[in-house]
Formats: C-alpha cells, sequence, structure tokens
DNA sequence: CCCATTTCTTAATCTAGGTTATTGGAACAG
DNA sequence: CTGTTCCAATAACCTAGATTAAGAAATGGG
C-alpha cells in the first residue's frame, strides 16, 4: 500500500518523524468501494474519517421530501466523514457515497482520539483542517443568501474546475440547492448570452 | 477584572493549572463597547478573537445589493471572529457589530498563536470551538436548502428562545434569509393558524 | 450489440418569497 | 411636547426557481 498521498497531505500542515510517519500509517486502514455504493448511511453512527486517495465520494442528506442535498465532494487528496455524529458518537444523517470507483483510507475515531494523546501535533492538523472547512462553509451559506443560482453555478465552476466536467450535472444541482431542470435551464441561458 | 466566564468556558474542554490558567489571563484585553458600535469593518485584517462576557454582538456581510446577512449572533459565553481573515492575514468581507452595550474579551492572534506554542492544550481546545461551530454551521447549510423559511423560523425560536425577544426582527430575518416584510407576513400567519 | 436504466433538456404552469409603497408606533434628542 | 429616526405591519404586485410531464440522449451491463 502506498501511503505517500495521505503523508504529502499531513505534511502540508505539520511535520512528522519517520517513526512518527510510521506509527500514523500503521492506524490506518485501506479499502475500495465500487461506484454508487454507500460508505455510511443516513442513521448510523459514524466511527471513522475518510481519505480519499482516488476516485470521488460525496456527502448528502435526504429532506423529508426525498429531495438529496449534497454537503460536500470529496475527490483525491480530501477529508471526509460525517462531523456531527463523528463527535456526538449518535446517530447522523449523512449518507456518504461513491460517485466513482474509490480508494480511500480509514481513519478510525478510536485510532484518531489515540493520535491525540501519542502524536499532539495532529491535534493541530485536524485543528486547521477543520478550521479551513468551516472557512469554506461558511463562505457556501454567505453565498447562497447573497447569490442568484446562476452566480452560485458560475462560482461553482471558477471554483471546482475539475469536477465540473467529472460530476453527473444533477450532483452539481443538488450541491447548489437548486433542481436539476432549473440548472439546464441556466446552462441554456448562459451558453446562448455570450 | 473579573475572568471567571472565560476560565468556566474553556474548563467546558480542557483543564488548565492554576499557572496556566495565570497565563492565559494575561494575554487578555478586556473592553466594553456601546450598542451599534462596530468592532471590526468589512476590508479590515482581523487580527483577534472575542470572547462576550455580556450584551450580544452580530457578525453579518453586506451583499453587492447592500442587503445583510447575519453570519452568527454572539451572546454571553460565545466566541466570534471572521476566521477566514484570522487564517488568511487578508482583509475580510465580515462586519462585527455590538447589538447592546457589550463587554467583551480580546484574543490577539499573536497571543493565541504563542498560546498554542506554550499550552498545547489550547490547540485542542480550539479545534473542539471550531469543530461544534462547524457542526451548526453544517446544519444551518442543510436547514437553508432543505426548510421552508417558516420552518427556519420556527426552529430558531426553538434554539435560540432566549435571543427571540432580544434582537430586532430585522436581525432575525437577516440571519433567516428572508426580508423582513416576508418574515413579519409569515409571524402573522402563525399566530393565526393555531 | 441491444435493452434498460439513468441522466439531460425543454416547456407549461405554479408558488414561495421578494419588491415597493404606505401606515402607525416606539424611541430618542432637543 | 414635538420633530426625527427607526422599526414593524399590511397589501398589491412581481420574479426566481419549483413542479410536472414527456421526450432525447447518454451510460452500462450482459
Amino acid at each position: 500500500m502506498d501511503f505517500a498521498p495521505i503523508l504529502k497531505n499531513i505534511s502540508k500542515h505539520i511535520t512528522l518523524t519517520p517513526d512518527e510517519a510510521q506509527r500514523f500509517v500503521s492506524m490506518l486502514e485501506y479499502k475500495q468501494v465500487k461506484a454508487r455504493k454507500l460508505l455510511l448511511q443516513e442513521g448510523e453512527v459514524c466511527k471513522s474519517s475518510y481519505f480519499v486517495i482516488s476516485g470521488c465520494l460525496r456527502g448528502y442528506t435526504v429532506d423529508k421530501n426525498g429531495i438529496e442535498h449534497v454537503l460536500n465532494f470529496a475527490p483525491a487528496d480530501w477529508w471526509i466523514g460525517d462531523i456531527y455524529s463523528i463527535i456526538t458518537q449518535k446517530p447522523g444523517m449523512l449518507n456518504i457515497e461513491a460517485i466513482e470507483d474509490t480508494e480511500y483510507l480509514i481513519l478510525s475515531m478510536a485510532n484518531q482520539e489515540k493520535l491525540y494523546l501519542e502524536i499532539p501535533k495532529f491535534e493541530r492538523f485536524f485543528r486547521i483542517i477543520i478550521q479551513n472547512y468551516l472557512v469554506a462553509n461558511q463562505q457556501r451559506l454567505i453565498d447562497s443568501m447573497s447569490l442568484s443560482a446562476s452566480e452560485r453555478y458560475l462560482n461553482f465552476c471558477k471554483v471546482y474546475p475539475s469536477l465540473i466536467n467529472r460530476l453527473p450535472q444533477k450532483q452539481i444541482a443538488a450541491y447548489l440547492g437548486v433542481t436539476p431542470e432549473f440548472l439546464s435551464k441556466l446552462k441554456s441561458k448562459l451558453n446562448k448570452k455570450p
């Protein structure tokens, strides 16, 4: 198993000794999953964080009308998990699904807690990861209140150019908070005008 | 100056020795501000986190049409700051304003970094604070996509009962993401029906 | 290659929430 | 007490985006 990608991800924020790196990777579990398979289902308690090596995952909720809302996409080099459920150890409302065939690593909550004790630098690492994610999430909330659907779409194209041709359009719609029909209408309008 | 409230807040997640507590409070600055005064203005670099002792602050952005969107209210015992600007040390888009006459403590970024080095437990503390805030923020994003305005309003009443009679209605509208006029319409509908 | 399933597009109609404008109170300063 | 400023309420009208429906185009499995 090649742990280089996750070690590189971690080295963005903290520096590990070879021993620490060794200890860290010993806590990880490697898995593969086929497109369309669920890694975590609504109602379950989330016991791990996932790090994507290749492929793409998505986290989404289903509302009382059966409509899906995408909270996040996780392509290679991203972390994903149901943070609410992880913290509280209560059943969550998040589903995590593979959009493509995906390779990923699992860090269990138990191991993550051990990591905090054995190598306190990881407190810093995850603080920074969460901090950055919070900033992105907050910006998304502001955007959802301040921008029109077409502005949000153009924004998405700018911020995630690599995802735009890779994801089914309905997933992008579910991320932007519009119906697939309306996103389709938007796109055809944007194609005509300029 | 009475530092009991902030020490109590911190003791929710980590335990400090008397020396550590002493060192910590020596890094804080106490301030008071009158209602309607700005503590931080859009375009400035945010150099501190604020902890509210009494009163209430709000963080909000102003969009290109001049409409205000409230990101968070911070009553007593809450932390607030422009986390984007704090992390990047770039000018932020957040305004932080006193809704009521407010007493608060300032922890400068410089001191916060010192704290991480001198008392690494604070990495954990702020990780947990940010983590909890992220969960709340994420839930709010889900709600904004899944719930109608009246559901969000009823939710707000349930989650922040102490704020509902304390805040001007237009601020609540700016938090919920609707116009004050529409919130007014909602309330009168809700009053008639049950 | 073909059939089945999923995804995308288009169009007609509908509605939650926005806009604009007017009114009556509260708060507050002078 | 009186003019000013801010805030809430109501109502008539307007629009971004939802809903429904139906066909076209991809995708994928055997």
